[in-house]
DNA sequence: AGAGTCTTCCAAAGCGCTTTGGCCTTTTTG
DNA sequence: CAAAAAGGCCAAAGCGCTTTGGAAGACTCT
């Protein structure tokens, strides 16, 4: 059933049908509620490759997913995608994934542009002056980021959590406990997000007069053997920290075996903040002693995303707003007071 | 750039050139050649809207995605994604995800098939009569299912691994050291992979004249907390099982976690094997002890999947063939003779 | 009553591609 | 050497929708 079949039966034209349908004013209200009466009655749905030919919208947000045999794709853009599903369902919108070689995104960015595949995008895990972002202000499709870039003489529209701030609080809180030699597990730190929460560490502490030494930072994929490796290191010297900041509930796993492995325990002999993005599958308060976190539903941010960029496909939402979210602070046995 | 200027810039016909373009026989090779870097030249791209209204083909392939509130989308998927998108990126094939309602994904493979949204879709955590699998089966569009369903009158094409040949091995080399109270912690066993691997801990047992007590078969879904919950169940029962299977490395975290709240230990008092999908991020090699597994990697199953598909839209593939993976059993340190 | 203004609808022109049916040439064949 | 076949190209008709530019009739003003 097409257009040109049900206006015949209507005995209207396609053009009136059309416009019925698509809710525009010239059309009689009596003539509106025959076509779409008729349209559901026939279960007609308009062909969507033919709309998209006409109009250039396709009902469709895009997203450039980095993939290569040596890359891996976050746990995190599971949960991401729950939330921007969610949101996305209800609005009858899809969400494509073109797969690109991890080292040359730019040409997938300029095709779906170019060939008009998608009405808006997102981009994760920025890093400062994200070549991304440029592209695609530059390109001038509607686009978010999930999370800040930075050193653009333009602004632009982003959803970000406010990761200073949250490893700030944290830092502070061990501080407050006593201690003094806190250490950073974190995340890549070419990702604006670790370069963040190192940033709160370093504030929290030259706040109280005190310092992040170098070594007492890594920056690593955020895996469970790493978590692992970083705190043996780290607890292996002298100076050890006695307190640690976690990117991440993967890596926290990494360093409660750790410890465990060193004979010291937590928080007796080290405390243990890390960042929960909020699994289904993995949760802060079922560690062997419930970790303290920063946390954030990433689902939701997904949500937000996928809302946002509904609203700027239909042209709700203009400007280059950009939103951060307050992280929360959840306190649970994994910090204690600095031994000694 | 678009045909019709091409073709002019020419002095061709539309017809010819992208008779040219697209490989026919019917053009000189001259001509072709000409028409090729010309095309190149200007950086032509065939705009796909217009293809697709007048081919029906899309060059994408299609996901349904359940979502909702309290839809939790598998960790797995992302592993999967990883090498499905790897090979359509090889390939210039995208892949569309379609959030749908849980209860209803009907509605969505309707309208993607009727829409001519993708060239072909793939389905996955099938289920015994799967509706899913029939409705795609009788709407016509080429599929391949991650996983098997059953039960039904007609054939179709499915990558699946041996769950049950994997589990019968993990099941009988407990069994040969001297286990024989054996315990399961399963996935959903509504879902098929968990039945199979159920099967096949039966079988091992039943060939050594033994039997799977009902009250040591945990069908959960799979998170650290429900490993932790059905572990601490299963040993503080009289008559505890001496040795556990479990289908997942995340809820084999919770497994450690109990034995170890317990005073157990792995693999003194009980010994564990579990199913590793291999994630990047979490290693059975990294596990306190390290855990003896069932190994197969999704991310080959979601390139795997890619290809095939590919290969059916291209009609390269036809036919309802199936094929099994087999499984890796990897030994180490988290299993040993049964105690006492 | 004639001019101007709405209201409501329509024919036809795109959107950019593929594909059908045919028309010239040139080559092969009996 | 005429007839048939093959090679190489083209004009035009879709694919199914939106949108432009009217046009016919009903209404309002002065």
């Amino acid at each position: 059933m097409n257009l040109k079949q049900l206006a015949h039966m209507l005995a209207l034209s396609q053009t009136t049908v059309s416009r019925a349908l698509n809710g525009y004013p010239e059309v009689n209200e009596e003539t509106r509620r025959r076509v779409m009466d008729a349209a559901k009655r026939h279960g007609y749905r308009p062909n969507p490759s033919a709309r998209r030919l006409a109009t250039g919208k396709t009902g469709m947000i895009g997203y450039v997913l980095p993939t290569g045999a040596s890359v891996d794709i976050d746990p995190h853009f599971v949960e991401f995608l729950s939330g921007l599903g969610d949101y996305a369902r209800s609005h009858e919108l899809d969400l494509v994934l073109s797969p690109a070689d991890a080292d040359d995104q730019e040409t997938t960015y300029r095709r779906i542009v170019a060939n008009r595949q998608v009405d808006a995008v997102y981009i994760s895990s920025p890093r400062p002056a994200d070549r991304r972002v440029a592209l695609v202000n530059t390109l001038g499709i509607p686009f978010i980021v999930h999370g800040r870039s930075e050193g653009f003489d333009f602004d632009y529209a982003f959803t970000d959590i406010d990761n200073e701030g949250a490893f700030r609080e944290a830092a502070r809180l061990l501080i407050q406990l006593g201690h003094r030699r806190l250490a950073l597990i974190n995340g890549d730190d070419r990702e604006t997000f670790a370069i963040h929460r190192e940033r709160g560490v370093r504030r929290a502490l030259v706040a109280s007069g005190l310092t992040l030494a170098e070594r007492h930072v890594c920056s690593v994929d955020m895996t469970e053997e790493n978590g692992y490796r970083a705190t043996r290191r780290l607890l292996e010297e002298d100076d050890a920290p006695t307190a640690i900041a976690c990117s991440s509930l993967i890596m926290a796993l990494g360093v409660v075996r750790a410890v465990r492995d060193l004979g010291l325990s937590i928080p007796g002999d080290v405390s243990l903040i890390a960042h929960d993005d909020v699994f289904p599958w993995l949760r802060p308060e079922n560690f062997s002693v419930p970790l303290s976190t920063t946390r954030s539903s990433i689902r939701l941010a997904g949500a937000r995303v996928a809302e946002r960029l509904a609203a700027r496909i239909s042209g709700l939402e203009e400007g280059a707003r950009g939103e951060v979210w307050p992280v929360d602070l959840v306190v649970r046995g994994s910090v204690a007071g600095a031994p000694g």
